[in-house]
DNA sequence: TTCAATAATACTGTATGCAGCATTTAGCGC
DNA sequence: GCGCTAAATGCTGCATACAGTATTATTGAA
């Protein structure tokens, strides 16, 4: 649930963190079935991929006992673990449910919000942009989950943020192949300014509407690539 | 994430289910934090508690691990797992939250739940009613929470009913605590009736206001019991 | 040639053992 | 008697070894 990812701090002389072992493998694994080097439907066996990360089976079935309770894989007894496949409908719904969260974030928000915070939404924003017009998809993406998350992050309740990030985390890999055309790229960036000035207006009702089409579009983008 | 009461269906002749160990831990230390026989701020001590469940320390250390990805225990470098502190704060966030859940589950039962469906409901309503009359307090808990898991079940979204299901867990601990008086109670099942009601009504909103107010409710029960 | 039954293989599930870190306690100096 | 240092203990983190189960391959007969 909660999000493994201690990163270190980038600050020099900051305290040595010592990673567990299960900590680190969990973060690789994760990224190996986002990034599609591991495929939904693939057996993880153990003593293959222990071999490949360089570790033994113990700490690498820790972390896949963690990652089922994450839900990114499932857990069929006496065969080990397999990477969860996503349907249409479970995707489907984990967008009506990532909306309805942002929704609920977007009210407490606009209640909450400093202009400092706010502030902060607006420099991720415009460092978007700029990845935008450089054509950094990549850096585009990161940074668009990471305004995501800010808003939900002041809507200051950790549950929730634990939550979204589980949804955004499981929803990453579909992502990944959503790839959308320059002129509904153009109307997501679009949208996005409008959620900023939302945002800054504290106008929740409207914040909500746009995160909530943001979404619908989001969903129109990828659902055409899904099995089931 | 999932819950992994892979409970047998009462039949005879059903197929034998062999519940991998881990599983069977997860499912013991849950109620053991529940129950407070494991209370906050406990060291889990993989030793012992191994010892007195009578299992090795592997499959052990993986149901620790699957805990912990649902927030129950804190996994603490080298110093193993604690048994996770809720704050007030921290409770009243994720009521905030379930509140959220509900009532978005709620709009969606009232479009697609069929009479069949409802009817489900309403039996476990009374069936909770008749342990209220009978005092029999544990198996009301029971039966209330199976009612809340029911209408989320209705919205016939998956995610959502995970998500859910981890928040109830969460606080079936801190709920244990919130011992309310006969007239708060009382109010609590005309609450239930409404609830029902605006159920079968398919008045979303109204059940929605229901919901709303009996999490209210609910928080003003526990919050006195709560530590920070 | 095809199907079935049996044996072999490979992988998961569980237990045990060892090394390193944290904490506590005992000993020594002041 | 009090504080500091150091050894000792206990526990976690990781690796390895063994047992049981599912799957595949092989051999036999129809």
């Amino acid at each position: 649930m909660t999000p493994v990812n201690a990163q270190p701090s980038p600050e020099h002389s900051a305290r040595i963190e010592r990673q567990p072992l299960h900590d680190a493998i969990v973060s690789r694994l994760r990224d190996m079935i986002i990034e599609g080097h591991l495929a939904p439907g693939t057996r993880i066996n153990e003593g293959q991929i222990g071999a490949a990360l360089g570790v033994s089976r113990t700490p690498l079935r820790e972390a896949i006992k963690y990652l089922a309770s994450e839900g990114l894989v499932d857990l069929v007894p006496s065969r080990g673990a397999v990477v969860k496949t996503f349907g249409a409908k479970e995707v489907r719904d984990m967008i009506d449910l990532i909306r309805s969260l942002e929704q609920f974030a977007a009210t407490r928000a606009c209640e909450l919000a400093t202009n400092n915070d706010i502030g902060g939404i607006r420099e991720l924003h415009d460092r978007m942009i700029a990845c935008y017009h450089s054509g950094d998809r990549m850096q585009y993406y990161k940074l668009n989950q990471a305004i995501h998350s800010g808003i939900v992050a002041l809507a200051d309740n950790a549950a929730l943020s634990d939550m979204h990030g589980v949804l955004q985390t499981r929803l990453k890999r579909i992502r990944f192949i959503g790839h959308e055309g320059p002129e509904k790229w153009a109307s997501a960036v679009a949208e996005h300014e409008e959620m900023i000035a939302a945002l800054e207006a504290r106008d929740a009702p409207r914040l909500s509407a746009i995160l909530g089409h943001h979404l619908t579009l989001a969903w129109e983008r990828v659902k055409d690539g899904l099995p089931a």
